[in-house]
DNA sequence: CCGATAATTCGCCAGATATAGAAATATACG
DNA sequence: CGTATATTTCTATATCTGGCGAATTATCGG
């Protein structure tokens, strides 16, 4: 039972469904993910603790970088059947297609600049 | 957005899927959900409120007895599939076995004694 | 109309949570 | 090896939430 609502706690603030959403079409890494949200690195690392935990992404790390995705597969059947509900339910809210939007264009950008000027702030 | 995140919000918490999984098999009134979770009358009243607001239940006066039961038509198709996927994963949990007992001798009960016994307290 | 009673609303408190900043960790690169 | 840097962990704080009891509302039965 707490396996389950520790799922509806991690979908229960828009921060993390919306990190849920973006990493829908592809990885992305938390200075990408800090670019979207805006938030401070710290915030940003707790959140996507927090989905890790109750299983709605996995991680990957690569030299300096830590990638985020969905996870490839799931032990419970309903995670997948809830990640797609959320996907449906929110991906033509105004939120979520500002994100896609901004999404486009963090993936273009050369990603060592991008951390750079994170950090810079 | 925010309709979204209610509903996650209202599921995130374990007294309130346990009253969301207490009313599956037909209406209860509220004397009868505060003596199945042995919580305040005002706290049950509260968790009930959060509930109906995020639409995961509705509510039907009688007298001086407030019914409450699963919604006869939904606006959002997602809050039925997301309503059968929590029964679905809780209810071999041992937290709604139990509570399935305990329902089976509360709906037999009167009411009224029910009811008197609470306010005792 | 009035006392009893089912339910809700209000006011308060303890514990949880989101956030930022500082410190720690890990890794790349010179 | 040592500096730079991407991320996480730790600490502090402000806000939110779940809980109860008291007050309020609504309805029944006389």
């Amino acid at each position: 039972m707490d396996d389950t609502l520790n799922v509806f706690k991690a979908l229960s603030d828009a921060n993390r469904t919306r990190i849920l959403c973006a990493v829908r079409d592809g990885e992305l890494c938390v200075c990408q993910l800090i670019e979207l949200l805006g938030l401070a690195p710290s915030t940003v690392s707790k959140h996507l603790s927090i989905l890790r935990q109750a299983s709605l992404i996995q991680s990957r790390k690569n030299g300096r970088w830590v990638y985020y995705s969905l996870p490839s597969k799931r032990k419970l059947p309903m995670l997948g059947r809830i990640t797609t509900m959320v996907f449906q339910t929110l991906e033509n809210t105004p939120e979520i297609k500002a994100d896609n939007a901004k999404l486009k264009k963090i993936r273009k950008m050369d990603m060592e600049k991008l951390c750079r000027r994170i950090l810079e702030r």
